[in-house]
DNA sequence: TCGCATTGGTTGACGCGACAACTGAATTGG
DNA sequence: CCAATTCAGTTGTCGCGTCAACCAATGCGA
């Protein structure tokens, strides 16, 4: 044990108090806003919107719990609740009959239509609009940055959680 | 309803897309590093070490809560845990009688000055070696700029958690 | 000084996530 | 072609955080 700690500067102690109650906050923002007006956890939020994103609607659970960051026993949890409630169907795949297939079901298309609109509303009022376009870029390399730390595999990082153009669900529906 | 959302762009979608995987990924990393080195939760850690800081090495809950951004039902239930552990004392405020002040003991001082390097340690690796100076000063803007929102009234946002020379048992102690 | 709202804090119930243990299917090595 | 390992997924248990309800003390208005 190295005796020889470096102790974090002002500046280093600044920025990291902030990120750590930014860490602190924000999932709980998402989540309130999302389970007030959609009856959604923000995880339940974007491990559907990937489904209604991916080909055929459809995607294996272990690819499914690498998109959303989450680790394979959690989203079986999530998966049984979300099908109970009758938003996403499993099925066994057909070539490798240890997987599982889920699929985004009509009611859960509809219910993220739904929900997508409030949810960017918050995501922009909350972070995006208070930023510049220059901190926007600064932002995307520093979080870039860390997450190659605590992802080292890149097997996680979700590419995508949000829309260009609108949910795919106008696409899709 | 206002039907005319405006959707992400390509870069908002991927700075947003990146900032929710650091803030999913993020706390659990603090957590197991400091739950294997030294049976704490980050959240606890940052606690003791709050009041650690403070005058008397004591605090009123309300305020501990607020420097630790949790909620006070929260805090209570982490308080009751800690004092049956010997890291903490409780006893009912003199002057105010419905308050209650927390002291850290002892044993809480000397727990969190051995988790402390290894817990600083693993802030550098993680985070803080990772990001230019200039990075570190855009981290501290926009992390401020999203806390305003988040936190309006500025009442969370704990301002020191970690240490500039050192932790503040060394100079207590 | 009485009544009422507010503040400070605790408690209990509930839901979610982590972890470990387990099942069954596929792969690999001899 | 069988044994051992790895892989995909589910389930049970436990701990933590949220919410609502609650109690006690304080402040405040009339």
């Amino acid at each position: 044990m190295s005796a020889d700690t470096r102790w974090l500067s002002t500046e280093e102690s600044a920025a990291w108090v902030r990120l750590v109650a930014l860490a602190e906050l924000l999932p709980g923002a998402l989540d309130a806003q999302l389970l007030r007006d959609a009856g959604l956890t923000h995880f339940e939020y974007v491990a559907l919107m990937a489904l209604a994103e991916a080909p055929d609607r459809t995607m294996r659970m272990t690819e499914l719990a690498s998109r959303t960051n989450a680790t394979l026993p959690r989203l079986s949890h999530v998966a049984r609740r979300l099908e109970e409630r009758g938003l996403i169907r499993r099925f066994p795949c057909p070539t490798d009959r240890r997987a599982t297939n889920a699929t985004i079901t009509e009611a859960g298309l509809q219910l993220i239509a739904d929900a997508a609109p409030g949810h960017v509303e918050t995501v922009r009022a909350s972070v995006l609009d208070v930023l510049t376009p220059e901190q926007l870029e600064q932002l995307y390399a520093i979080a870039g940055a860390v997450l190659a730390r605590l992802d080292p595999d890149g097997r996680l990082t979700a590419t995508s959680c949000q829309f260009s153009e609108g949910p795919a669900v106008a696409r899709a529906g």
